[in-house]
DNA sequence: TACCAGGCGCGCG
DNA sequence: CGCGCGCATGGT
């Protein structure tokens, strides 16, 4: 077992998992099970440290999971520079976010799945869907399932997806999963431009420009993306006086701000915003 | 009971 | 183009 320590300065394991990025993940002992496709990492804060701990093999696979070579003070250090009174604030209290890098297929069936929805019912379905078709594993004799493979969901009929409580998504899992099990590939997309990845995002079945971003942020890193939905939106009216109600101009706007560090502080914001509303974010 | 949640497709003008 | 509507589901 592999055991890698950072500090905890930039690297809050609760705040990281909590802040709407990634859907699978539970708490275990003195931290939290922290999934994605196939493996599992326990990931955990003591005092000064950050720890995860995973399989000798998965080493490099959560190193790039947890984004761990990334400067992070220096996010911090333009937030604190900013000219919003509320970026600092935010950024204060999501200090430690850090922006996974997911698997891009993943994340993009999961913020299909995120759409017109609440956080704990995501999780719920992700967990349902996992439950049924994926591969049967364990760490530290703790049962998870992986995410299923797309030969597997394509092979479900949408009576199978509604079952599982997608609703009006069922058809837009399915297609996806089709799609890709017939060759659709999102990793060759993976060397084009911000703009030009989003707009083949565009193009899928379910996908809209909220989920596009999401999928080009946390499934291809790209930090000049700034998914707008209904928390940002209140954000944007309450603490930026903003006054724009088309979601593309918002989006446009925070982009023209924040440029490459948009990615960052919009999930310092969404974390933010939702916490002062729900005092619990781990459910 | 009506409204809301990390919205999107579709038809209409 | 932009706009309004319907959409599955479960929680307040």
């Amino acid at each position: 077992m592999k055991k890698i320590i950072l500090s905890s300065e930039f690297f809050n394991v609760k705040d990281t998992l909590t802040c709407g990025q990634i859907f699978r993940f539970r708490e275990f002992k003195d931290g939290f099970l922290v999934f994605s496709t196939d493996k599992c990492a326990y990931a955990y804060n003591d005092g000064e440290k950050a720890i995860i701990e995973c399989l000798d093999a998965d080493e490099n696979y959560f190193t790039n999971f947890f984004d761990l070579d990334r400067d992070y003070a220096s996010v911090y250090y333009n937030a604190e520079n900013s000219e919003f009174d509320i970026i600092k604030k935010s950024a204060r209290v999501g200090k430690g976010i850090r922006i996974l890098n997911q698997n891009s297929d993943e994340a993009l069936f999961s913020f299909v799945i995120s759409q017109n929805n609440n956080i704990p019912r995501i999780k719920g379905i992700i967990e349902r869907l996992c439950g049924s078709l994926g591969e049967k594993k364990s760490f530290y004799g703790e049962e998870y399932f992986a995410f299923p493979t797309a030969k597997k969901m394509a092979s479900e009929s949408k009576a199978f997806f509604m079952e599982t409580g997608l609703g009006y998504r069922a058809d837009y899992i399915r297609k996806l999963a089709v799609s890709i099990e017939q060759g659709f590939s999102l990793q060759s997309l993976s060397n084009l431009s911000t703009e030009k990845l989003r707009a083949e995002l565009l193009k899928i079945y379910g996908v809209g420009s909220k989920v596009a971003d999401c999928v080009v942020l946390f499934g291809f890193h790209r930090s000049d993306s700034f998914p707008v939905d209904t928390w940002i939106e209140r954000v944007y009216r309450e603490d930026f006086n903003g006054v724009l109600k088309d979601r593309k101009k918002i989006n446009e706007y925070f982009i023209n701000e924040f440029k490459g560090d948009a990615g960052y502080f919009q999930q310092y914001l969404f974390y933010y915003k939702r916490l002062l509303v729900q005092d619990n974010l781990t459910n």
